[in-house]
Parts: structure tokens; sequence; C-alpha cells
DNA sequence: TTGACATATTCCTATATAGGAATATATTAG
DNA sequence: CTAATATATTCCTATATAGGAATATGTCAA
């Protein structure tokens, strides 16, 4: 079985570092991809492409004005991954509060030191 | 060009719902394979290969006791992937709250023209 | 209608899977 | 040492890429 595919959902389409720079591009404003091929120096294809894989997903919306698809990244989409993450975000609290648990801990031995050395 | 490695980041690596569940199993404590393997019921040998992906990209740490390997999630490994999403927190805050302004006016709508009807 | 512009699609290829089956390696018990 | 247990690796195959090149589709302007 292969590996599944980058449009079944936003965890496999935002694991396109290029995707990821296309939806920071397209969340303050709407832009036409003729804007994201300047904008961030991609082959218009490659970008149209991407484009097509964000849409499947719902992580854009798009608008025709004449010649122009305008594209927005619609972050709603983006939620499920955020909020796998955050289940994880006490572990990495606590692990960090245990490094400075053990930094204290050394910093108290070389305290105590420089006492004995007074003594 | 095929698709970037699986284990080449976090992002590419959580890709995978299997991986994601093996993740969350080792969150809260260490476990030996054999544990992984009985408690999300796949195979021995997928969970190990799984588990080379994870070790790849930091995400899981490995001890040995005996014939035992044990895991567990490094949730460090994973800020970037939270960080990442988090800076798209503030639009779909702000695309909730044009949703709920527009419900808002309905309402407001709505009364009005209750008022009308009893002038 | 014809050209010019904007975007999408198709064709191509090398490559990295995920899972299943079989096997290899490592470690301990007896 | 040998058997048993725990985990890792190898071999296999179908499949979905990402990017490059070429081309198709769509829409407007004159």
């Amino acid at each position: 079985m292969p590996r599944a595919a980058t449009s079944s959902d936003a965890f496999n389409a935002v694991a396109e570092p290029r995707r990821r720079e296309i939806l920071h591009f397209l969340a303050q404003e709407e832009r036409p991809v003729g804007d994201i091929v300047t904008g961030l120096g991609m082959e218009q294809p490659s970008v149209s492409k991407h484009l097509k894989v964000l849409r499947q997903v719902g992580l854009v919306r798009v608008r025709r004005n004449g010649r122009h698809m305008f594209y927005r990244t619609n972050a709603e989409a983006l939620r499920p991954v955020h909020e796998w993450t955050k289940f994880f975000e006490r572990f990495w609290r606590h692990q960090l509060d245990s490094v400075k648990e053990k930094a204290e801990a050394k910093m108290a031995a070389k305290m105590k030191e420089l006492h004995k050395d007074r003594e």
C-alpha cells in the first residue's frame, strides 16, 4: 500500500513545504494565481497543481473574476491539525519544566560548593 | 520528483494516521513495542517500521531494558507543527466571528420585523 | 474574430512508500 | 548451549506523487 494521497486530508496536504508557503501567502487576503507565482517564485503549473490539492481538502477557496482566479486560505480547515498537536502541548511544557529543574539543581550544587570553599 | 520522505520532518511523519495513534499511545508513558501491537491492534513489523520513521524525526525516544525496547513520545518535536498552525488561529477566529455577526444581524432583522407588527 | 493574457491539464519519470510475509537479530531463561 | 521471547529488517508490489515541458482551456480586448 502506498502513502495516503496528498488530497486525502489536511495532514497530508500540508506535509508539502510549498503548499504551506502558499497557505501562508493567502492567509491575509485573496490573490490571483499570478501573484503566487511571482510572489513565491514557483512555476505556474506547479502552483496550479498545489492549489488543486489544497482545494480538494478545503484549505483554500476560489472565486473567479474575469480571467483571474482569486484564491484565499480557509484557515478553519487547519483546526484539526492544530487541535491534534495541542493535545501534546502539556507534555512538552512538562519536558521543559524538567530541563529547567535539572538546570536549577545543577546551579544549587554549584552554590553549595562555593559555600564549602568558604568554610 | 516524488513526495518528500516520511522521515524528512515531523510534518511528513505525522501525515500517517497510524503514526499519530502511536504518538498518542506513547504520550503519557513509555511502553514496549508489544504493548503498542496489542494496544492498537497493528502488526508487529508495521509498528517497528512506524517507530523507525518516528525515531528518525525525533518524535520518539527509545530505551532498552533487556529484550524490551521502551518507546516514548518526544512531544517537543511536534512544536513546529503546532506553531505553524497557530499562526492561522486568528484567521479562523475571525471567520467564526463573521459567522456570528451574520447570525446576530439576522436575529436583529427578525426582532425589527416583530416590532413592525406591533405598530 | 483574432490575439493576448491567465490558469489548468496532460504526459513523463524516478522514487518512496505501507502493508504482508518471511526471516534475521538480540537478549534472557533454564 | 538451546529454546523462547521481543523486536527489527528484508523482500515484494501497487500506487501516488512533484516537477518539468508542452499543451489545452477560458476569458477579455480591440
